[in-house]
DNA sequence: CTGAGACTGTCAACGGTTTGACAGTTGGCG
DNA sequence: CGCCAACTGTCAAACCGTTGACAGTCTCAG
């Protein structure tokens, strides 16, 4: 169990600048919470502490307002992290987990994560680095929403969740188990408006989907094309 | 001269956890540059990597797109610190700065405040906060776009922007010095989309306006409004 | 294999924003 | 103190995305 947990906390790229040894110390107070689709893992606003890893499955991060209406902001694979409450402890939490498929969760509680850190302070660097790249990636796309249309917004979104999905980006296909409703909950926009922009991006191939799947075959084609639509 | 650079170091929340001795150490090896209105400081793409504070005068966060479209993110006070580079060396800035005002920077070179932190590591977890709000305000911001109306969007930038320029938020009447163009470009609206809502907010009294400048009389009447009006 | 539920494609009407254009106002600089 | 440049208010027309509605398709559990 406790190498499972291992396991999970290795491939994180958060607690990669923490030495194995490190990660030894903390499995063991750490919590597998396994999760079936749908289940709602977080809510907006609670307030423990706690770094979540995905082992297994993916997770939608984002928020429902009070109409009802969801945002969602990203979806997460095996060895992501979140939970934004970890460095700021006592803040209650500004967007909720919910289970897009099943899975599991590892989570370490906030304050053991905290203290690791405090013994090992040379992987502070590395975490400062992390969490610097998803202000980035969070700013990107407050830019993409201002000053791209409808279709930059859409392409440029699919491209940063093949990204996501594949650190690494080998140049091939990537495909996501998405609906035309997340999608539209992602953009803000209705699952009409998306099954137009996604019909014109499938009729220059540079997409192509089906029931609830969206394939990308060349993230870069996507990406050359919608550079030259508009800077 | 280093003395009026260590009072701006003093004055930033990023450095608020490292001891004074820690921040004269670096006070003489900051720059100090001053800047005139409409100035360009840093361009989107630059990879060099320092820490700036603000000592003086506005400083508008954001970027330009080939059309030469611009998009405003923020707008810093002085206090306030950026440079998304600090803590990802070698990665390329993903905004530019531009000079608001007439100010001055202060300018601590990336590597020696990455050597200070590593020097007082009892100074990380602050720093760690200070990162992880930032990336939560911009992730309300994101939220914000999606779910909201254009009116509750202009809204709610204000009330981000009234909090930036005072964080204590005492319940004070707050101005700022933004043309209807400024905003429009903050949203990714039109100058005249703009003017709309403004005129609507005037009306019920929770904002007024004149040549270049914008005032919330009171920003807690302003939140009570939009929270009213949706979620 | 079969039915129910979830997802999808499509359409017309409606509404809100942008586009484009122009005159009026303000503030600062010589 | 007067001019110029920047900023502002306003309007109609065009456009794009949403709203709302409905039938068709797919998937999975039983």
């Amino acid at each position: 169990m406790v190498d499972h947990v291992l396991e999970v906390l290795k491939s994180c790229s958060l607690l990669s600048g923490l030495p194995e040894a490190a990660l030894r110390e903390v499995a063991p107070l750490a919590r597998v919470r396994p999760f079936r689709a749908n289940e709602v893992l977080y809510q907006r606003g609670e307030v423990q502490s706690a770094l979540s890893v995905v082992g297994a499955g993916n997770v939608r991060i984002g928020s429902t307002n009070a109409d009802g209406r969801e945002i969602m902001l990203t979806l997460f694979e095996p060895g992501a992290w979140f939970g934004d409450t970890v460095f700021s402890p006592g803040m209650p939490r500004v967007f909720g987990a919910t289970a897009h498929t099943d899975g599991e969760l590892v989570e370490v509680p906030g304050q053991d994560y905290r203290a690791l850190l405090a013994r090992y302070p040379e992987a502070y660097p590395r975490t400062l680095d992390m969490l610097s790249r998803r202000l980035w990636s969070a700013i990107s796309i407050i830019e993409d929403n201002a000053l791209r249309d409808m279709p930059g917004r859409v392409g440029r979104r699919l491209l940063f969740l093949a990204h996501m999905h594949d650190p690494q980006r080998g140049p091939g296909p990537v495909t996501f188990k998405l609906t035309r409703e997340h999608i539209a909950n992602m953009m803000g926009m209705t699952r009409q408006g998306v099954h137009g922009v996604l019909k014109a991006l499938e009729q220059r191939g540079l997409i192509r989907f089906s029931y609830g799947r969206i394939t990308v075959p060349d993230p870069d084609a996507l990406k050359a094309y919608l550079d030259e639509r508009s800077g």
